[in-house]
DNA sequence: CTGGATCCTTTATGATACTG
DNA sequence: CAGTATCATAAAGGATCCAG
């Protein structure tokens, strides 16, 4: 049985599960896996979002712990957002995601392209 | 690039996303992973989920072909939930799911007892 | 027991305009 | 650029009742 603020979970999996049950958290962290990013450049990566809804998100992230935001103090302002250990710890998450996602599509999909993500470079290591 | 039902993906990460963007569908995966189960122990084992949306959920997953619906013609009815191979291959991601959440908590949550699902049984193999 | 049908509430997300 | 504020919508989920 666990805690985390007063919430109680039967499994550490209904943690995991608690935190990313939403549309969005899981692919901000997917385009922070390879570097820090500007606000601006998450939007950028992430276009089917609002820009309020990633403000949300990342608010909420910051909260659970998973993300570092780092305002630098310039005109226009600049902010930066990374991974935390634990947020870097979620690689193999995502990494198995992507990879069922290949076998998911090559039995029920088509694929017309090559992979356009850098999911290479985002899953090494 | 990736279609799936005239929908269109950059990564194959998106495709996993948005199958398993909500509340329940993952953690229905999760009790399926060591048996296939009635729709009465899947509500006893996620008893936050309502009758109805654990109805629409498993229908969700079934036509995405991750579950397999089994319905035997008795009186009182008998339906039996089940994975089907592209659903087993999702074991993996559940698994770092797991690890993932026992990591967090150890950092940000506290421990009462011990993890009380039976994870070991069905994140083995 | 399974789950459809209906109505309702909550939550997530979106559109748009605005500010330091 | 990186948000906030406000208003609006859609989607998810819940409560309840009913039926084969």
């Amino acid at each position: 049985m666990y805690f985390i603020n007063n919430k109680e979970y039967k499994c550490s999996v209904a943690v995991t599960l608690d935190i990313f049950n939403d549309r969005w958290k899981l692919a901000v962290i997917w385009h922070l896996l390879d570097n820090s990013k500007r606000f601006k450049d998450l939007h950028e990566d992430i276009a089917e979002i609002t820009q309020k809804t990633l403000t949300v998100k990342l608010k909420e992230l910051e909260e659970k712990n998973i993300i570092n935001r780092e305002v630098f103090p310039e005109v226009p302002p600049k902010v930066v957002y990374s991974l935390t250990p634990i947020g870097e710890q979620l690689k193999p998450v995502l990494k198995e995601m992507y990879k069922w996602g290949i076998k998911y599509v090559e039995d029920y999909g088509e694929l017309t392209n090559d992979n356009l993500c850098d999911a290479e470079f985002k899953i090494s290591k």
